[in-house]
DNA sequence: GCGACAG
DNA sequence: ATCTTGTCGC
């Protein structure tokens, strides 16, 4: 599967800023997922002091959860680690795996924040985008947002607000993600829309496919290949 | 000026 | 993210 190739990658930080403000625009929070057999997990990891990233994409099938096919690629790094750009450093290296692929997924759950993001435009949001896909973002700590903590059970969620509550708990504040607890004893996901699913399917698909861990297996799976094991 | 800050 | 020892849980 390939990306639109809506732009180019070899920005300077305040391009890549003005660019993920003029692009978030363009990102549907509403569903528009068609039936899904594949779900697709992604997840980046580094060589030689960084100099390399090697991007993985697994993808399973639902509801059963087998790895049916796998891609892997290794590019150099081009772009640092900036908290709001992530989308430059591993974007380019993950859509080179995509482009891998022999079957388009039909949902995308990327290690990373959609639209709980400084300018609502993510590296999930961006991903699905480009490759004009259902995507979810979930990461497993916070980038923006204020939240409480979540009942200690599997399922319990509660909203990621984009500015502090009022005192008296009252503020419309905008919500741009959820803080899902995908199992009891452990920290919870943040999971957020990335491109044409709603919260609240991002929540139910996070859930369909975290079965006994704390990460969903799409995720587990794509850290494998990535992490080279 | 001082913290906060996906992976 | 990556590096790494010790410790806890299943």
């Amino acid at each position: 599967m390939k990306a639109r190739p809506l732009h180019g990658w070899d920005l300077a930080p305040q391009e890549a800023m003005a660019l993920q403000a003029r692009l978030r625009a363009r990102v549907e929070r509403a569903d528009r997922v068609g039936a899904v057999r594949r779900v697709a997990g992604v997840d980046v990891g580094f060589e030689a002091d960084g100099r390399v990233t090697r991007a993985a994409v697994a993808v399973l099938d639902h509801p059963g959860l087998a790895l049916v096919e796998q891609a892997v690629v290794r590019v150099p790094t081009r772009f640092p680690y900036v908290p709001g750009l992530l989308s430059f450093r591993e974007a380019p290296a993950a859509l080179a795996a995509f482009a891998r692929l022999r079957t388009a997924p039909d949902l995308i759950l990327y290690d990373g924040h959609g639209v709980a993001h400084p300018r609502r435009f993510g590296i999930a949001s961006h991903i699905g985008l480009l490759l004009d896909c259902p995507s979810i973002g979930v990461a497993k700590t916070r980038l923006v947002g204020v939240h409480r903590a979540p009942a200690n059970r599997r399922g319990a969620w509660t909203p990621l607000r984009a500015a502090p509550i009022d005192g008296d708990g009252t503020g419309a504040d905008e919500t741009i993600g959820a803080v899902l607890r995908t199992r009891a004893g452990v920290k919870p996901l943040y999971v957020s829309i990335g491109h044409r699913v709603s919260l609240e399917s991002a929540l139910r698909w996070t859930l369909a496919c975290t079965t006994r861990y704390r990460l969903p297996e799409t995720t587990r799976q794509a850290h494998r290949l990535a992490s080279g094991r």
